[in-house]
DNA sequence: ATGAAAGCGCTAACAA
DNA sequence: TTGTTAGCGCTTTCAT
């Protein structure tokens, strides 16, 4: 048996095709068809180095037209039966498939959209939201004859590569996701020539097309949760403030305790990290000791400041009860087990592929905003 | 008038700014801060017009061949300083940006890769653990002009979509992911002309190009690590045996059981899932009431497990160990707290894409195991 | 219904 | 160092 961890360090590669690092399992060697120099995985794994076949290729065996088998392809009418049968026959044997790069440009569309997720951290998309996000678009997508980019425009780099991605008309719109602030990728979308959706409203361009899970809502239902279950003091730590949802979640907040005529202003600013929830539960006990409740804007700043509540000796939900937002897969494993603001992610997904869809076609959709519930738990 | 908007149907828009389709949970009506449209991202591109300039127009302006045009925009050599410089400037007058699908259309070079995600759900990509394998296939790809594509080949439709992207050219190479047992992929991958690099080490196929966790190594390193603490009746719950994770994880276990010369046949089969966690907990318990220890090949399962262990009044790790693997967030948050075996996903994402490049620019990479470490807490 | 011909925007031989 | 000339593989008028 060999030792991985020891085969770890850098060696010198193939020799003869075969691997110095490959171990497999039984031990023993692989045997590779190897060779020095230029072999291509084709050569390797196909007995038939054959070229994909054009269309010329299709309609000689055809013995038609390349038009006429042109209009097979994409069936077109005027086109003979037996001639449409010909080609049929000729695409099967040679095992022809339109080259979709030809494709795109004689017809100046490409077969691409793009899901963009802008940020400053790269990392930021290791958030299961965007996985979810991706999964939603790609049920859609999946019935079409689009392919899905992905472009994490967090750095610099990462921004220019999506302007050029637009520009050179690489792909036929955009989804645009989590712009918060000034981000300079708004200015870019409006340059854009091709149509673009966003995901969450953005905060300051005026967007025509966007689809956004409904914050406020989702915000007040908590809070009025919290009131309804008898709490009095209720403190909030908020998301970044430079952010749709994060302005939302506080106004639902606000506006549900203005409702029931209490104090809203026991606001502490986060930035919805871990660390961020934390340390702001600890200004919030030094401010107000006394409180009975908090409504945090993310799951993550909850998960937080139940760690500095517990450090605090405050129970929950018994001396404050705690409510999060956007029900993460954690959040059931938090002790005690976290009550939380669901939004439909993966619809949210799916809405705005259908939205950009729409778009493409040459529809105005409208703008849409989706529902979010309270998820009951035990720790409010 | 934009180009990409053919039928200018007018759709009666969002009176006040709030949208018929908002329904916020609770029935009412969310009411957002409105106001009459105004600006829209369609006026504003609208008032730029302009088709992208081709190269001709800036050779044109240039008062150059198109040629040398072209030898500029790719800093070729042999145009004189003179001429690269009344070039550049046109690029710059016109805002000129070359159309890629025309590039990879006259190179035969496709200006993307894709990373594909095999299985047999679609969901399965929200496990958070793509999503970091993305972040380090980002990370590389943001060096070079290479676009990212992603294709969750989950159904017969997503596979038949990827062999599609294959087959028409649109992708450069391939990144192949959790293939399992008979995966359909994995022949698709043989006949594709393009490269390939396999996430995780496929099975049923010798792969050449590969990068995979050492999964064996990181099992031996929890079950040594149980063995050393003193447990003595250690048991484990599987994933799918048919994943190579899964396997190589099983082996892992028998094997640092075997070098203790300790009984290594306590085995329950799992699934990955946390429900299958639970139950297979149930089982073991069943068979081996005096069981000290458990390592589990995943945190979802562990976590199903740790509630099992909990209802059966085991305390952990007082009366048994408990282990799992891939540090996932909720592994921090369970109680107790999951002692785990970390794998380096995004470095996993980043060597794949890596390899990949290599590949393609006709070099032969060797395969590559990274390390997987244990990361110690509480419940173990 | 059918085919010839003219592109789509760019690259790459090949001459000059 | 230049420009000219063919393509890349497909779509799309426009005659026939």
């Amino acid at each position: 048996m060999v030792d991985w961890k020891r085969s770890r360090k850098q060696v010198p590669i193939t020799v003869l095709g075969v691997d110095r690092r490959v171990c497999p399992p039984d031990g023993r060697r692989s045997v590779l068809p190897g060779r020095v120099g230029t072999t291509t995985l084709d050569q390797v794994t196909t007995d038939t180095p054959r070229r994909q076949p054009t269309l010329d290729e299709v309609a000689e065996r055809a013995g038609v037209s390349r038009s006429a088998a042109s209009r097979v392809i994409n069936n077109a009418p005027h086109v003979s039966r037996a001639k449409r049968e010909a080609v049929l026959r000729a695409v099967d044997d040679l095992g022809y498939v339109p080259n979709a790069t030809a494709r795109a440009l004689a017809t100046r569309q490409a077969g691409s959209v793009v899901l963009a997720i802008s940020g400053d951290d790269p990392a930021m998309f290791a958030d299961p939201f965007f996985a979810e996000v991706v999964v939603g678009v790609n049920a859609v997508l999946e019935e079409t004859d689009l392919e899905l980019m992905l472009s994490l425009a967090t750095s610099t780099r990462g921004q220019a590569r999506l302007e050029q991605l637009l520009r050179t008309h690489q792909a036929g719109g955009v989804m645009l996701m989590s712009l918060h602030g000034d981000d300079p990728l708004a200015a870019l979308a409006h340059q854009a020539s091709v149509p673009v959706v966003f995901g969450g409203r953005p905060l300051n361009i005026e967007a025509r097309y966007y689809v956004d899970a409904d914050n406020r809502g989702g915000a007040r239902l908590a809070t009025e949760h919290l009131i309804a279950s008898g709490r009095r003091k209720i403190a909030t730590i908020t998301g970044r403030i430079d952010e749709g949802a994060g302005i939302a979640r506080l106004q639902g907040f606000q506006e549900a305790l203005a409702v029931a005529g209490l104090d809203n202003s026991l606001v502490e600013p986060g930035d919805f990290s871990e660390d961020g929830g934390s340390t702001a539960m600890g200004r919030l006990l030094d401010r107000a000791p006394e409180l009975d409740a908090v409504f945090i804007a993310s799951d993550q700043m909850a998960i937080g400041a139940l760690r500095t509540l517990a450090r605090a000796g405050r129970t929950v939900p018994g001396d404050v009860a705690v409510i999060g937002f956007n029900d993460i897969p954690a959040a059931r494993h938090t002790t005690p087990p976290l009550t939380t603001v669901n939004q439909p992610i993966e619809a949210l997904g799916r809405e705005m592929a259908r939205m950009l869809l729409s778009l493409m076609s040459g529809d105005r959709p409208s703008p849409l905003i989706l529902p979010t519930r309270l998820i009951h738990r035990e720790s409010a």
